[in-house]
DNA sequence: GTAGGGTTAG
């Protein structure tokens, strides 16, 4: 960086001599080395600060080409009394560096010196628009009437785009019903406006009436009829349009991916002409949204290998499917890129890995990720939290919560779901009754109904069915599935059918088609005898042709994720696989081992029977297959689609010990360490 | 030499 440096007396007393000379060079130099020396000899000569001179190399500095914002602000800082020129010029590239912060706090400092003009004031509004700062954008659009610029067209589109952005529609259509003179850019704002807060009749209305339209038209309309369901409609636009560009395109694709239309929106994506960063990143974030994350990892993959470089959009759709699958293998290379290539973790991509190795089992490395991040937010705090409870940490848990408070950071809704849940893991009644009274009466949260989900769910795993019961009817919402599939799982394990069976025909109600309540009801009239009741669910599970959720464990080994089902003989190991069942079984029989078959659904008559379907078990495959291949001294991580049954558990805890390797299993909503013969869930889960 | 409108993202 240069140093400003005073200009020597005598140079200082003839500024000019050079100036044209600065001034044409100025006009032809081409790289970033050339306007450095220019710049240096300008403030040897003194001309820096000559009127025009300092906002021409500003200009340059900031310029996107150039696009050197930390230079330019240093620039700007070194010119005494900057014009207004300056001023505008410095805070437009705030913006184009999506730094509309700083920028928005450069235009209040600007208000100290000087008045703002009609360049300055839709630059600012832009950027309340991109803070969705409603407050300011109000107060700016009132400076604007004072001094004399609400009648400027730039002005007023500008207002109408940010309060359009803002959700503020009805103030974007007065601003516009105010203009004398409306171009094609005001049109498009209210269009905008209409096609994002849902009007999508509105909006079409309004494209009928426009008196010109363009493709930015056109795309503000297809994206509104995209966004709320209606791709055929959007389709139909995207058809007639003569001139369809990228945006367009990208739209399309954003569309078919809501919708669910996987092979249209792929189709387009092969069709398009051009690709952009953009269209990459709607592929996988669409993949991702709808639970597709081995077609969104594929997409990544693809797109690196084309040579593009992955946004911060890009990396939280892969690392989101990354979660999804939990293929930590792929979660580390993708951490070790975003190092490699300077990406701050300072933001959500931080929070995003903390899920992400939080998700894949690796809670060590959630907790290192967590510590290096130098300015937490709320967002790193509350991943961490989350992440601690799912792996039954709750004593981490808490103690990060009140570290997160004593170091001023306000929870919010989420943070204290994420302790509720950790409560609930680690089957902390009172706790979890203070924080969640604590929630209200401290800081003044509304519960949600996941709030209270949480809540329910400790008391049904405590044994209090009573007080759950109760909090049901009181609560001010209507109970959902969770809800009632949590007191039905209490009632189950604490034995009380008539609890139980209420629980069952609410959630019948509410969720006639659950499979999950219909295997419940049944193992809790199993596990007590009723078996006239067990044909009577079966009975009706046939009628409504509901079947048990097919149950099955995944391993990744080597960045291959392997999958199991119940008594799966489709893997290529699968004889080696058998056998080491075989030596398991041998080896839990001898430590005394007595399979517990009252969580076998039904179908099953003899003991003999349900205890072979319990060998089989998807887990155990996984588990089999884990102690083949993985090496030694490495934990074997288990991804289960289903609650581990009573018999795997115990199981699982023995194998550990037996084959003195450390297991990880997710289950659906939490992790299990299985090590040295006991589980991290200390048996409650 | 400076200004307003569209696509991904919880």
């Amino acid at each position: 960086m240069l140093k400003h440096t005073e200009p020597s007396h005598s140079l200082l007393q003839q500024p000019d001599s050079r100036q044209s000379f600065l001034f044409s060079r100025l006009q032809t130099c081409k790289t970033q080395q050339e306007i450095k020396q220019l710049h240096a000899l300008s403030l040897k000569t003194g001309n820096f600060n000559h009127p025009s001179m300092a906002s021409r190399f500003l200009a340059f500095y900031a310029d996107p080409k150039i696009n050197n914002l930390d230079y330019a602000r240093s620039v700007f800082e070194q010119i005494q009394e900057p014009k207004l020129l300056s001023w505008n010029i410095i805070i437009k590239c705030y913006i184009e560096n999506q730094r509309s912060n700083d920028a928005v706090a450069l235009f209040y400092e600007l208000l100290h010196e000087l008045t703002p003009d009609v360049f300055t004031l839709p630059c600012v509004i832009k950027g309340c628009a991109r803070l969705n700062a409603i407050q300011e954008g109000e107060q700016i659009h009132g400076l604007a009437l004072k001094i004399g610029f609400g009648l400027d067209k730039f002005v007023q589109s500008s207002l109408v785009s940010m309060y359009s952005k803002c959700g503020e529609i009805d103030s974007a259509r007065k601003v516009f019903d105010g203009m004398g003179d409306k171009d094609l850019v005001s049109w498009n704002s209210l269009l905008d406006g209409y096609s994002r807060c849902g009007e999508v009749e509105l909006a079409m209305e309004l494209f009928e009436q426009m008196p010109d339209r363009d493709s930015f038209s056109c795309t503000v309309l297809i994206d509104g009829f995209s966004k709320c369901g209606r791709i055929e409609k959007a389709r139909e636009i995207f058809n007639r349009m003569p001139d369809r560009n990228l945006v367009s395109w990208n739209a399309m694709i954003n569309g078919y991916m809501k919708s669910r239309d996987f092979v249209m929106a792929r189709q387009l994506f092969h069709q398009m002409p051009t690709k952009n960063q953009i269209t990459w990143n709607s592929m996988i974030a669409g993949y991702e949204f709808n639970g597709k994350f081995m077609e969104a990892l594929e997409m990544f993959e693809e797109m690196l290998s084309d040579g593009l470089l992955p946004s911060h959009v890009t990396l939280l759709g892969a690392l989101s499917a990354v979660s999804g699958l939990a293929v930590l293998s792929k979660g580390k290379s993708i951490h070790s890129f975003m190092v490699k290539n300077g990406f701050e973790l300072d933001g959500v991509l931080g929070t995003s890995l903390i899920e992400m190795y939080s998700k894949c089992g690796s809670i060590d490395s959630a907790q290192t990720v967590f510590k290096t991040i130098r300015q937490k937010k709320l967002g790193h705090w509350t991943a961490i939290i989350v992440g601690l409870g799912m792996h039954g940490m709750a004593n981490e848990a808490l103690e990060l919560f009140s570290e997160m408070c004593k170091a001023g950071m306000q929870p919010h809704a989420i943070t204290f779901l994420g302790v509720l849940n950790a409560c609930s893991h680690a089957g902390l009644v009172d706790t979890g009754r203070y924080y969640f009274n604590k929630m209200i009466h401290d800081y003044g949260i509304e519960p949600t109904i996941e709030h209270y989900g949480c809540l329910i769910d400790i008391l049904c795993r405590a044994g209090y069915l009573e007080e759950a019961k109760n909090m049901i009817d009181s609560m001010p919402m209507t109970p959902n599935k969770v809800i009632w599939m949590s007191l039905l799982s209490g009632s189950r394990n604490y034995g009380n059918v008539n609890i139980g069976e209420y629980a069952a025909h609410r959630l019948m109600e509410v969720a006639p088609n659950t499979n999950g309540c219909y295997v419940v009801l049944s193992n809790m009239y199993a596990a007590y005898g009723q078996w006239d009741k067990v044909s009577q669910v079966r009975e009706q599970m046939k009628k409504r042709g509901i079947k048990k959720e097919p149950g099955f464990s995944c391993i990744e080994h080597k960045g291959v994720i392997h999958e199991f089902v119940v008594g799966d003989k489709s893997h290529s190991q699968t004889k080696e696989i058998y056998s080491k069942l075989k030596e398991m079984r041998e080896k839990l029989l001898s430590m005394g081992h007595v399979p517990d078959t009252s969580q076998v659904l039904l179908c099953l008559e003899g003991e003999k029977e349900k205890e072979a379907e319990l060998e089989n078990h998807s887990e155990r495959l996984a588990i089999a297959f884990g102690l083949i291949n993985v090496e030694p001294g490495n934990p074997i991580r288990i991804i289960k689609n289903l609650r581990v049954c009573n018999d795997c558990h115990t199981v699982t805890k023995l194998l550990s010990d037996i084959y003195n390797r450390e297991i990880i299993v997710r289950d659906t909503s939490r992790f299990h360490h299985f090590k040295n013969g006991l589980c991290s869930c200390k048996d409650f889960w």
